[in-house]
DNA sequence: CGGGCATTTGATTTAGCTCAATCCCCGTGG
DNA sequence: CCACGGGGATTGAGCTAAATCAAATGCCCG
């Protein structure tokens, strides 16, 4: 895969924005995908209907999330650029949670039959699925382990860090981060509320590991400090 | 797969028990599969170690655990007969966690060289990995939503309904069941104390919701009540 | 400039934790 | 057969982190 070559698939000038040409081994993939854009709250997938698509995020975030019978709404995780959502399978049983856009998010879309043919000629392909989805196994079990024990200064600086760790990729400024989520979201990720969040946010501000220029800024100011609130435990 | 036949490669009496057999497109794996035996806190997979191996659950149960900076265990999931452990990949990168035996477990255990070039040649096995794989992720999601916002009462209800579903398949009395964690194990699994898992047992079987004859056992006297506390979201 | 929303801050309440004391099985040995 | 341990489980009495309720502040955008 050649820098700077253009995906004929998906329409992304550079071909490394198209997720999925990223790795060589899910090229085959690509001749199957169509382009799809997301506004801001569009629902991809619905908890509880069939899933009918396989996709490759390009650009924007996404969450999976799921609403309890008490009406709260719980995030289980976000979903960056180059991350999977739905399933290869046509018979893969109902959604277990939504998928919704979180900004505005392009997708390299798949239609179910064709990745499927396609997987059994391409087993190396089928094969680096796999192997991301056992990852992504492990990581969920990591988010749980946070939300079994760790204290609400450790959600949030955990989350600060995990951010700024995706940004530093492809960030001007080292330092400084634009969070993805309003106070609110990120209470339905950690399991907290508004205002909690919102107190944590300030204590590590009074304690000088992180300045909040204004907006969803945040500039890390002491990162061994953040990681060592990150794992500040009961 | 005739019901009754004896498992070759596992020498366990009925195919049946064999978890790997249960489903015919996992069958070419079974010709490499080796039988293994653990005892109680036997530990297979340790957390940062590079992931030698891939078996199959077929008697006992385990847990994927984890051990916080501060030196707390937290039980990120349980795994039963006829789940998969591990990896099939070589590269598969370190062990994300801890995997131990609850009590005595019986594996069949695979050689990760062989079964990625069985995978080649049957991509209907690895279909099924893929698609249990992500089935699994779905299941890992839907705890964190119980973490992250249900009560201690729901927690507790929630596991032992669970764990009732699970039995239901292999027992003599419906409604008697005989959980496979102690109190300790139930805490780290689900967040809490062993104090507050003792008094949400004891407040359902205050309510008639269960009985608790001595041991582990519980037996289920009201399951409609059951499943309704553990509902009850704050 | 002002309205609407997100965020912050404050006061109070509470679910679950901690510390501490039994209790209850259940196996062991006298 | 029964006293004696011992580890898991239960129960009790405070304590505390985070939730809840309520108000104030800041900020974006027309």
């Amino acid at each position: 895969m050649v820098f700077g070559k253009s995906c004929s698939q998906c329409s992304v000038r550079d071909a490394a924005l198209c997720g999925v040409l990223a790795d060589a081994d899910l090229a085959p993939m690509a001749a199957h995908g169509t382009q799809r854009r997301l506004a801001r709250g569009e629902t991809l997938i619905r908890a509880g209907d069939p899933v009918r698509l396989c996709a490759n995020i390009q650009r924007g975030l996404m969450k999976i999330s799921h609403t309890n019978p008490a009406g709260q709404e719980v995030i289980l995780g976000l979903l960056w650029p180059g991350d999977f959502v739905g399933t290869p399978f046509l018979d893969g049983g109902p959604a277990p949670h939504d998928v919704v856009a979180l900004g505005a998010v392009s997708l390299c879309v798949f239609a179910q039959g064709t990745i499927e043919r396609t997987m059994a000629d391409h087993p190396l392909m089928q094969r680096q699925l796999l192997s991301r989805t056992l990852a992504e196994l492990g990581q969920v079990r990591g988010s749980l382990s946070r939300l079994a024990r760790a204290t609400a200064l450790a959600r949030v600086a955990g989350f600060i860090a995990q951010t700024a760790q995706r940004h530093r990729a492809d960030s001007e400024d080292e330092r400084q981060i634009e969070l993805p989520l309003s106070r609110g979201e990120m209470a339905d990720l950690l399991g907290l509320t508004i205002e909690t969040v919102s107190r944590q946010m300030t204590r590590l501000k009074a304690a000088g590991v992180i300045g909040l220029p204004g907006g969803r800024r945040v500039l890390i100011q002491d990162p061994h400090a953040l990681a060592e609130a990150a794992e500040d435990h009961v």
